[in-house]
DNA sequence: TCCTACTTTAGAATAATTCCAAAGCATTGA
DNA sequence: TCAATGCTTTGGAATTATTCTAAAGTAGGA
């Protein structure tokens, strides 16, 4: 049976990141990445399971996202004051964002290039470098 | 009377951007371009203002940053999905930002650079590209 | 199986920001 | 200079995204 398989796979997955293969994390897993990567939020997830027949409360929907991204399966893309998405690419790679209709672009990470970044203040490291190409209609 | 020649500076500036220079905008103005260039949430500027004695509603206070933002006197910079910064340097330059304590350091354009954007999405033109290199405590 | 700690949940709470309709001014032309 | 006109400001309510909370549920080990 394919969909046991996959489970079992899932629930590897996130055993290895520390994290009990539990019903709604085990759900939203298999939604997030059935498919090619994409961009979504909390809302829209929360929407998907429930169209998918999986019953989660929104709550549980953000703290399995950010679990997720802690766990570096997820990674965060803040473009908008109001509005934060989550990609499920976690390869290094960096955005295009169109203003008119909030939508985010992929730009390959070999494609990219960000050079001479300043000695960093005492004590700190660097966690990621996020760059955002802001567009709109010409 | 220097005070009074600095107003009439603001407000030609003000007019320049197509603003009326109205009692709050010049006074908000004020508090913004008095000193070096520096990083303010919409919070933090009506806090000054009341300090100063300035009675502004938080609401204009919003109004007037993104007036400002739109005509090209003040850069928003969004770290976070719950807080937005305006820099009162809009020229070309990116930021570390401090996971840790919530703080934006610049760093020079000059220092900086970013290659290798792709050809854009037809019909589309680059408004700004944004570098966010965030750190943590090491 | 039972225990314990980790999870989920619904709904309330928070925080940042925007909306609204009424009252207040800056500008312009007579 | 003054009034008419339309842009602005205001306080408070409304909105939106997200987090908190306390109680109920569940996975995993002994």
């Amino acid at each position: 049976m394919r969909g046991a398989q996959r489970q079992e796979e899932t629930a590897a997955m996130l055993r290895h990141a520390g994290l009990r293969p539990t019903r709604p994390r085990l759900a939203l897993a298999g939604l997030l990445f059935r498919k090619e990567h994409h961009h979504l939020t909390a809302e829209t997830l929360h929407d998907e399971a429930s169209r998918a027949g999986v019953k989660v409360s929104l709550a549980t929907v953000y703290n399995t996202l950010h679990q997720f991204t802690g766990a570096g399966l997820l990674r965060q893309v803040v473009v908008d004051a109001q509005r934060s998405y989550f990609d499920t690419n976690v390869g290094d790679h960096q955005h295009f964002f169109c203003e008119d209709d909030g939508t985010l672009i992929d730009i390959p990470g070999e494609a990219i290039a960000v050079a001479g970044i300043p000695a960093l203040p005492k004590g700190m490291a660097v966690e990621c470098v996020d760059v955002v190409v802001r567009l709109k209609r010409a």
